[in-house]
DNA sequence: CCCCTTTTCTAGCATTGCTAGATTATCTAG
DNA sequence: CTAGATAATCTAGCAATGCTAGAAAAGGGG
């Protein structure tokens, strides 16, 4: 039966569009302007429709999104290292993921922010949280109990939310990064 | 007249009910919980009263709690830091910093979360914020720019986000204040 | 061509933050 | 002590939110 998976793709794609149009409204307006009847709007149906491919609403919405973002700070991370080693390597790093978190506020939100209560429980998100911790230790060369790795990551988030807030001055980012990376190298 | 005098009186006091039942209600079911309605409801007056103390309405109320907030992590971090010096001053200053965070969560989310696009405008927060963050400078004998300053706080700061979201391990708390004391002392 | 299943929409509920206008309490003046 | 003015408070309602049940439309199989 070819209707079917002409029907699952159709499906498939009308679920990346709700959410392209997700992210983009909340890179644009922040997450309280990313509404049921907006996003059905965007899309061109009715809001039930998302409730058909996001049963948890939008939180499951926000959810999702921010699996792709972890995704996508994964590879930003791994491509600042390679190539580099030591000092360098940190330094790259860590300017690498203050720009991922400044470029994608929305995202970086989604991340992190929103679902505070929501625990990633799911098998996929595991992984993927799992895989960006990872990349953050080998450049650090943490094959201790990872304590250092946990402590690198809390500065360059941190980092990243009091630059967002407005809480750091920005010309001293450069200072900043410096001093992070001098004192978790070697 | 005494009358007027009695009148200030009982306007603070209520004032400072609506913030304590904001606070305490926060700390029960998180801000989300906090409603006009049921705010209203827990200082026996009707909704319209809240925006006679507090035009701005809930951002507002949030605001005044955080600032609060701040004023009491910075004596928190000033009473961990008296009496010592070097590493020791930063492994006690760092770990009130994640004690004061963890045990009044919703406070803390006031202070740094939620208002992210209220600018903290007032002479008054600007006031409170500069002097949590010279207790810092001091403990961490930072006379340069400010950087390595602002480097330490963004670790306390992520560090305190990422176990309230469930994303260190508790286990791993001591380590990890070790390791930033380390790092940020000397 | 008709029926049955699936998809989609319309309409609505409960809750939210917030506010205008009526109502009640309080104080002042005679 | 009372009438009138002022201040305080409430009732009732608006627009917007997330979400959902039941009606309507579309689609495929016989």
């Amino acid at each position: 039966m070819p209707a079917a998976d002409a029907r699952a793709r159709r499906m498939e794609e009308r679920r990346q569009r709700i959410l392209d149009a997700a992210r983009a409204t909340a890179e644009d307006g922040g997450w309280a302007s990313v509404t049921s009847r907006r996003l059905a709007d965007a899309i061109g149906y009715s809001q039930p429709v998302l409730y058909g491919h996001f049963p948890g609403g939008k939180t499951e919405i926000m959810r999702t999104v921010a699996l792709a973002g972890f995704a996508e700070l994964t590879a930003a991370t791994r491509a600042a290292a390679s190539g580099r080693a030591g000092r360098p390597a940190v330094t790259a790093v860590a300017a690498a993921y203050l720009d991922f978190a400044a470029a994608h506020p929305a995202l970086y939100e989604a991340m992190f922010q929103l679902p505070l209560d929501v625990h990633f429980a799911s098998d996929d998100s595991e992984a993927e949280l799992r895989a960006g911790f990872d990349a953050l230790a080998s450049v650090l060369g943490d094959d201790g109990g990872g304590a250092v790795t946990e402590a690198f990551w809390s500065a360059l988030h941190g980092m990243s939310l009091l630059e967002r807030a407005g809480r750091m001055r920005p010309e001293h980012r450069p200072a900043r990064v410096a001093e992070v990376a001098a004192r978790f190298s070697g």
